[in-house]
RNA sequence: GUGGGUAUAGCUCAGCUGGUUAGAGCGCCAGAUUGUGGCUCUGGAGGCCGUCGGUUCAAAUCCGACUAUCCACCCCA
């Protein structure tokens, strides 16, 4: 027993960590529907799902983001040292464990190609703000083993397949080819050279780069398509662009990728500033947007990554993939005023009138349940009023009222709550109108 | 990490320039109908007015700090 007191002045009340949310059943209600949605496409594409754990050596993300791992990223990540002395990290993505996964297996030495897919949670420490959390849902698909363009063509299809599934209708799909390792060097030299002579030869008054692209000139030149300011808005488009940039093999896998989605319908746009925070990617990325919910609104982020799996110690292995936002995507979903089907409402309401009827309820409510009929019985006696107030609240159809007197004749009143009609049924008769329903 | 907004009942919020027992709608419970719902009417429960400090005869109200939360920047594997 502990003395403590559980409330009262100066007791601070225990609360959710920032940045983390509880889900109430209403709302779980979106996340199944997409949760189940998804599951049920990817399958169909021939994807299998993969589970790995939430816990990794912190040394995998540290090699799987590379050089562009500066000190935010590692600060963003839940690191601590166990009581073994490792230091562990909490996934802040999905594709470098399942990559682990499939190295320390030997399955890609097996077979030639993969398609997994996994649902979980995933933890950034970032300042929360909407659609920004600390523990966020990814919902992803990793295609390994396939480096032609019609494995990135499917990929992307899948996307824009499933959120035509859950009714989207005005999303966005952004698509750039940011060319393999070595022609992103070659062009990072250009831009370098190129911001710099924009810089030069800049005039009094003319539009300026902000501090941060400057420095973005330096560390990881392509970030400066991602700025917002104006100035440097109008500074980038003068800059070749990276898709006009890249070797001969690049191009010709984005042209065959943009072919193909043309072939399948599948509407796209170029975005020559699409770029990504890390320099895995290779060749294809992309972005689906949706409008509505704020300053986060990428729900779907992909790309190729055919340098990955080596980097992590595997065969050298092209691979494809993409994840989505779940919390970000059911904020689109309300946004866009879509809801998912809403879920049949129980008929039966079995009410126990006093203390003496309890038991007689709640054996109709086994037997019901015995037959997979759903009811709902209170698990205490009601009054009458209470009793049918909750009935009609429940949306139930038809309320079955047990009382003293009920139980002394063996009998049981049936009422449908539409109709106001009410008859007097033997527990056989209700019980064989329970199971015909 | 930077900037701004907000914090009053379970929920959404009102409370004007400080001034008696802090309000509304919705929800909840109950009664009108002693064993019959929805509609209506009546009543009730439910508040450290975020926390701490300051100004004042007097603070939900003004000031400060803190905490939480939201939004934006930043970042976005």
């Amino acid at each position: 027993m502990s003395e403590v007191p559980r409330e009262g002045p100066g007791i601070e009340p225990l609360q959710a960590i920032r940045g983390m949310k509880d889900i109430f059943p209403p709302e779980v209600r979106y996340y199944q529907w997409v949760e189940q949605t998804a599951r049920q496409l990817f399958e169909l594409y021939g994807y299998r799902e993969i589970r790995t754990p939430v816990l990794e050596p912190t040394e995998l993300f540290v090699r799987s983001v590379g050089d562009s791992s500066d000190i935010v990223v590692s600060k963003q990540m839940y690191t601590f040292v166990d009581p073994g002395e490792r230091s562990n990290t909490m996934r802040p993505e999905g594709t470098a464990g399942v990559v682990r996964a499939l190295i320390e297996s030997g399955l890609l030495k097996e077979t030639s190609q993969q398609k997994l897919y996994y649902i979980g949670p995933m933890f950034r420490y970032e300042k929360p703000q909407k659609g920004r959390l600390r523990q966020f849902t990814q919902i992803g698909i990793e295609f390994f083993g396939v480096d032609h363009p019609a494995a990135d063509a499917e990929v992307i299809t899948l996307c824009t397949h499933l959120l035509h599934k859950l009714g989207f209708k005005g999303v966005t799909t952004r698509l750039n080819n940011i060319g393999c390792r070595e022609c992103r060097k070659a062009y990072n030299e250009v831009l370098r050279s190129a911001i710099a002579e924009l810089v030069a030869n800049q005039d009094e008054g003319e539009p300026a780069w902000c501090d941060l692209c400057q420095q973005r000139a330096h560390v990881n030149p392509m970030r400066v398509f991602d700025c917002k300011v104006e100035d440097c808005r109008v500074l980038a488009s003068k800059l070749p662009k990276v898709s006009d940039s890249v070797c001969e093999t690049c191009a010709r896998h984005a042209e065959r990728l943009a072919g193909l989605l043309d072939a399948a319908g599948v509407a796209y746009e170029l975005a020559p500033d699409l770029v990504r925070g890390l320099d895995y990617y290779t060749r294809t990325v992309f972005e689906i947007e949706q409008g509505g919910i704020g300053a986060q609104n990428a729900v779907v982020g992909g790309g190729r990554y055919d340098n990955l799996v080596e980097d992590l110690g595997g065969p050298p292995t092209p691979a494809v993939g993409m994840s989505i936002g779940l919390e970000r995507l059911v904020l689109a979903l309300q946004a866009a005023e879509l809801a998912p089907p809403p879920p049949p409402d129980v008929e039966f309401y079995i009410l126990a009138l006093d203390e003496v009827a309890v038991g007689k309820a709640f054996e109709l409510a086994e037997f019901a349940r015995m037959h997979e009929v759903p009811v709902i019985f209170d698990c205490q006696a009601r009054s009458a009023r209470a009793g049918l107030r909750a009935a009609s609240k429940s949306g139930a159809r038809v309320a079955l009222i047990i009382g003293a007197d009920e139980i002394e004749r063996g009998v049981c009143q049936w009422k449908n709550l539409e109709t106001s009609e009410q008859v007097e049924l033997t527990f056989d008769e209700i019980e064989r109108n329970l199971t015909e329903t």
